[in-house]
DNA sequence: TCGTTATGATACGGTTACGTTCTATAGATT
DNA sequence: AATCTATAGAACGTAACCGTATCATAACGA
């Protein structure tokens, strides 16, 4: 009999798991990777700084714990529609994301903190992967299916419409309005037919 | 007559700026722009710190000084050749910065700096308006001339192009290889004809 | 050679932050 | 009500680093 009767768990203990972590997440993007503070945080979240040290071991767990967080976003429903249309969808939502999000605003903080610890690196380049996948998937399909020109290469023309997006919010300090979205498939896919 | 007769220049003072100025610049590309250290700048180039502070007033000086350097390289000479040639041409010099020089290395960081400090942040983003220009005029010429196919939007394409190269730097963790480049024109423009 | 000056080393006070430990308290469970 | 436990807050020793100052040295120009 596995001991049943454990203790409810204290709804102390959840509660302040995300008040820090929204606050480490907070000052991951004002602060960057390199410059983060343990105690800034825990001044953020208006929590004893011993209350985060009882919940991570040390200042690189709680990071990759908020930086977690980022990637909860639900994706967009790409069950139906034209590939053309579902294309679309997707990279709207990536825009929107890039625009303005706690994803945008820590992107930075992310990608530095991705060239300086192994662990964080293994995670981010992970995730992205894992992100693009149905995009090139839909790329891909509609190639096949002749909705997208066969000159085309499924990897290169994701990489090309994610790229035109994160290139913006990165390098040149504006964003992608998610309502230009429709001209770069035109300028990358072909208009549609 | 304005005091001809000065004194000639102390070649210390220029080799201590290089030696100090490199061992910023790797220091930026190691620890990255939060964490950036001025002891260790010092103790990297061989240098008393007093010499630093000697040369710039402050940290923030010393860094905006490294960045500076990234961008002192050679362009690619644009003066002769096919549209999609040229086009060839400054995307490989491209692909090759973003894969590996002391430019690539310091990417991250320059992206961190530029989220954090103002000053960093115009230089940033002038300096990339400034770099793009080329390439977007290469391509609207190509689109007047009829080289390249009138679907392009010119500043979609070469947001597109450089992207791609740049997204899988930040993004993936790989490089783009510049032999790849041709594919990639081939993807967004299309094939040569 | 001789005065000049940039330098490396060292020390300084001040600040910040790490990660640990302690205590009284407020909030849980039963 | 009685008990347990997570918490806030403070103090701690340690370490790093800021920007400044001092000083003997060595490299420089003339």
């Amino acid at each position: 009999m596995p001991a049943a009767a454990k203790r409810a768990v204290d709804p102390r203990i959840e509660r302040s798991r995300q008040v820090i972590l929204a606050a480490a997440l907070a000052e991951l993007g004002e602060i960057g990777y390199g410059a983060f503070a343990i105690e800034s945080v825990a001044a953020r979240a208006g929590v004893g700084k011993s209350t985060i040290y009882r919940h991570w071991p040390d200042k690189l767990a709680l990071i990759a714990a908020a930086f977690a967080i980022l990637h909860e976003g639900a994706a967009p429903d790409l069950a139906d529609g034209a590939p053309r249309e579902k294309l679309e969808r997707i990279l709207r939502h990536v825009a929107a994301m890039v625009a303005d999000s706690p994803f945008s605003v820590c992107l930075p903080a992310l990608i530095d903190a991705a060239e300086r610890d192994s662990a964080l690196r293994r995670f981010h380049h992970r995730f992205q992967a894992e992100a693009r996948k149905p995009l090139i998937g839909l790329i891909a399909a509609g190639i096949a299916s002749g909705d997208f020109p066969a000159r085309l290469d499924a990897e290169l023309a994701a990489l090309s419409l994610l790229g035109a997006i994160f290139f913006r919010r990165l390098m040149t300090g504006e964003t992608f309005d998610p309502a230009r979205v429709g001209a770069l498939i035109d300028a990358v896919i072909g208009a549609p037919r």
